[in-house]
DNA sequence: CTCTCGATTAGCT
DNA sequence: GCTAATCGAGAGA
């Protein structure tokens, strides 16, 4: 088992380097029934109050993105297009929105659990969107503003080093509206060879 | 109060 | 590749 990530990797103000921060990293989700694990895949980088994309442009703080304005550490979980939740890691100091978006992983523990919540869907494509990444954890709005260092949610280092040629760098997904920000190189995927 | 649309997914053509 | 599914947040009246 590995090192847990500690509040320190939260508080960065460069959500980049977040998001580049917990690719390959360990995302561990525990419940009554057990714990399910994945090695994430895939991030997108959001904020601060600049992004046209992010939930906190302009500082605008409304009761479902206030999370985001909270302190790293913490999960902010909201409900898109009337179906689907999708998981971010809230980083940076209080009062800057800033967050990774968790678009995908790969399930390597519990999958008897995520076999079941998945059910017809092949292995494959378990965790590999937002959405499905919630799905197979079992994560839900009342898992916004959760800590990810505690004993529901948390991450590991995997002693897992991505070689930087592995990296995909591509714009955001679904961002469309987002003017010049959509375009921008927010979301990394690795590529494993 | 009303209306629009979204950080998506799955299934079908 | 195309689109139905499905509903709450947020903006404007």
């Amino acid at each position: 088992m590995g090192e847990k990530v500690s509040l320190d990797a939260y508080l960065t103000n460069n959500p980049i380097e977040g998001a580049l921060f917990f690719l390959g990293k360990k995302l561990s989700v525990k419940d009554d029934k057990g714990v399910v694990s994945g090695i994430i895949f895939e991030t997108e980088a959001y904020g601060g109050a600049e992004d046209k994309a992010c939930h906190g442009y302009g500082n605008r703080v409304t009761p479902r993105n206030k999370t985001l304005f909270q302190r790293g550490g913490i999960a902010y979980v909201y409900f898109c297009y009337g179906m689907h939740y999708l998981l971010n890691f809230v980083l940076g100091p209080e009062g800057i929105p800033m967050a990774v978006l968790i678009r995908g992983v790969w399930i390597t523990e519990g999958k008897e659990r995520v076999r079941e919540r998945r059910k017809g869907i092949p292995e494959k494509h378990w965790a590999d969107g937002p959405g499905k990444v919630t799905r197979s954890f079992g994560i839900n709005d009342s898992d916004n503003g959760v800590s990810l260092i505690g004993d529901r949610i948390w991450v590991e280092y995997s002693g897992i080093v991505i070689p930087e040629t592995e990296i995909k760098t591509t714009a955001r997904i679904g961002v469309d509206y987002a003017e010049e920000w959509a375009k921008k190189p927010l979301r990394f995927v690795w590529e494993k060879k």
